[in-house]
Formats: structure tokens, sequence, C-alpha cells
DNA sequence: CTCGACCTTACGGATCGCTGACGGACGATC
DNA sequence: GATCGTCCGTCAGCGATCCGTAAGGTCGAG
């Protein structure tokens, strides 16, 4: 579902937290230290981080305030002490939400998508645009965009392209697109089937072969997300 | 069925406990004491622990704390006594059901049934996704996978196959499938019984002998539960 | 052993999805 | 107002896939 970076110096804080995460289909990396967690993030990038507090080196705070040098990736605090005082530096410092120690996996994984949705959510509320791997899309512009270069997409296949997009993986039949997309309550079902033909020719690399809009057989379409 | 750790420090109780739920067709784990019980969940794993209030060394209510850390496992707590107060607390610290002393064992197993049965379709619920031993179906995305690596399956194939997950256990006659699934009240049975037979190709190990979708001579198929 | 129930296999028809093409609608431009 | 281009929805043909049926073999119960 998401990359998710865990630091934090325990190892065992970090397998618990880790096969917590892995269990719920989340990609992990780990981190025992902030050094060894700015890497992976410039190396391989999450799409959030979860931060202890106390670390061997530079600290959490100091951990975090560089992350965000570099990204705004969001950011979850582990706080070892209860305090009030403590939760407010880190939130002033740019967590996103934070969790005192001791905690449950299940509460940190319940925190982790609810950030993790907000985030997504926020960033489309803000800039007005959805992406997923080398496609972006513009929804104020009315844009689209794939590895930079514009796509000629017309109004009725962008409206597609968002719907999909705002539900990854999840499978329509024509008549779901039909009514959620079209807004028709009936209809012939060939016209998504040619409006999704003229979509992959503009979105997929072979058209043949669709890779992210996909066909379920006897059911009707799915968005892969990259 | 499922697998059931029963923590009790009471050896009487929980031989009557244990071999109730043996015969019940669980698979059953026994702890003294709270250290044991979460070694063997951590070890070996439970999907319902039916927990004591009253035990030696850590109680009842911090083991219930300690095992929701690391997993989300339901919980059933014994309360020796009946009092309302007692009631409340366990509830409030996450048991899903409580019984109190003294129990009749009849009545304990249907609990634990029921909260198994509880448990599996809030997770359906929540996730969208059924499962059973390696067995995953994803009902968004439509797909079903085993052991990690997705099966190809036909519309109908995974229709059957989400029938028989929802209703584990119960042996369903030709007719009865060939209308709660194929939506028809009269038809031809062999109809049921090739899709049966491609099914299994797919979903078991030696189709020829069949361990999960079984046939119940005279009667139809049943789905026997990992 | 016998019979009925079940399994297995194969095949033709039906269904489904893809493709290319077409005409009408709409808007822009001149 | 006329012309042109674009977009849209429909349709028919085609290939692939799936589905249901039938026929023969096998297994289990009595």
């Amino acid at each position: 579902m998401a990359r998710v970076l865990v630091v934090d110096d325990d190892p065992t804080v970090r397998e618990v937290v880790v096969s917590y995460l892995r269990a719920h289909g989340h990609d992990v990396l780990e981190a025992p230290d902030g050094e060894t967690a700015l890497r992976a993030h410039r190396e391989q990038g999450a799409d959030l981080v979860v931060l202890d507090l106390m670390l061997p080196g530079a600290d959490g705070l100091e951990t975090c305030r560089r992350l965000r040098e570099r990204s705004d990736v969001p950011v979850i605090m582990l706080t070892a002490l209860g305090s009030e005082a403590d939760r407010v530096v880190g939130l002033e410092r740019g967590a996103d939400d934070y969790v005192t120690k001791p905690f449950s996996p299940r509460e940190l994984v319940l925190r982790v998508e609810s950030v993790l949705r907000r985030a997504g959510e926020a960033e489309e509320a803000a800039t007005g645009m959805l992406h997923d791997g080398d496609l972006v899309v513009d929804c104020d512009r009315h844009e689209a965009a794939r590895a930079g270069t514009p796509l000629a997409l017309t109004s009725r296949e962008f409206d597609l392209l968002v719907f999909l997009l705002r539900h990854p993986g999840v499978a329509y039949t024509r008549d779901e697109l039909l009514q959620q997309v079209w807004g028709w309550s009936f209809g012939d079902q060939s016209t998504v089937t040619v409006h999704v033909r003229r979509l992959r020719e503009k979105v997929e690399d072979d058209a043949r072969r669709p890779v992210r809009l996909v066909t379920v057989w006897g059911v009707g379409y799915r968005w892969e997300a990259a």
C-alpha cells in the first residue's frame, strides 16, 4: 500500500512495528538511527516515517527537521514520555502525529493509516493534484501529464481517469462506472469499453497489454496503483 | 477450526475447558499464567484467547493489555465475580466478551464461536477481505491469492469461492449452490460439479484428494476451514 | 456385487472484451 | 451563418475466454 520507514534504536520495538505494518500490506524500511534513516529516505524514498524521539546521535527532532528539509514526507513521532510538553514540541517541529510509548502496535497502525489518508487528501486538496507513479493529474487545471509530458485527454477520459485514481485497486463494473463517471443509471456498456480503450491508448505503454487500467474478466475494470 | 489459547491457573478449569473446545474441533493451547500465555501467543499464535481475570503474577487485565500490544487477537475474559463493575472494566480494557464463573463449558464454547464469527465478519467488513489458511480473497480487487501468488479464477469460480468461504463448514446441495451462487431456481446440477472440479484444480494441492472443498456424499459440497 | 453418486474429460455454443469505423453533436473559427 | 475539427456514443465483426452439457469412467455405500 505505502512505503513506511521505521526509525528506532530498539530492535525489539522495530521488529514488532515492522511485522505489524507488513501484515497490513505496507512496504517497510528500517533504520536504527537518524543518519541511516536520512540515507534510506534519500535513496529509497518513503511515504511516511515513524520516528523515535530518542535516538543515538542526532535525536528525533533533529532528524525530523532534516527530513523535512528534503521532502514533505509525513512523520509520526514515538515519544517515550507521555508529557504534554514533548507532544507540543514534536508537533511544533513538524510531526504530523505522535504516539506515546508504551503504545499498542494496533494503535500505531491506525495512526499510520490515518496519517497516510490525511496526507493523500491534504495533498489533493492543497494542490488539486492526484498522482500515481509517473502520472500526474491536475484537477484544477483539468490537465494530466505523464513523465512530465502533457497528455491530450478529452473531458470524459479525464473524468474517468480521475475517478479511477481516486479508487485504486477496486474493480468496477461497466454499469458502476457508467453511473459514477457518466452519471447515468442505464446505458450502453460499450460506451465504457470504448472510453477505456481510448484512455489506455494514452496512459499505457502498450495498450494491448495494459498494466495500470486492467480488465477484470466478467466484472469490469480496475486501476492498478504503481 | 481455530486455535484457542486458554489461560487459567486452575488445572481443573483448564482441563474442562480444553477438552470441551477440543471436542468442538478447535486447536487448543494452555497456559497457567500471563507470562506463559504471552510467550505461547508470540511463538505459536492464537485466533482467540480465553483469559482468567485472576492470575498469579500479572493479572488478566494486564495480560490482556499486553496481548493487544502485539496483536488484535480477540479475548474472552473469565471473571470469578458476577459483578457488573468487573464486566465494565474488562470490556473497557478491550475484552471482546466475558463469562462469569461458575460457567457452563457449553456456554463458553458458544461464546468462543460467537466471538470468532464476529471477529471474522468485522475483519471482512474492515478490509474487504476473506481468508482461510494461506488463501486470501480480496473482494474489492476481485482477486484471490494462495500463499502470496495470485490465482487465475474465472468470475464464476470467484463467486463460488467467496460464497463457500463465507459459510465454512456448512454442507450445501448442488441445488442450493445453484440458487445461491448462480441465482437459478432450477438447472443442471452437473454445472456445479464441473465448476467445483475446476475450482479444486486451482485451490487444492491435490485435486484428486480434496482437503478444503470436500464432497459430502449424497448431499453436495462443504468448505473445510483450515 | 450392484447401483447410484461422483469425477473426469471434451466440445460446441455463448459470452465477453477488443478493435475499427461511422455519423451526429458541439464548439470554434472565419 | 457556414465550415471545419474534435469529441462522443453506437455498432458490427472478430478473437479469446468461459460456460454448460453430455458421455464415459471411477468410486463409495449398501
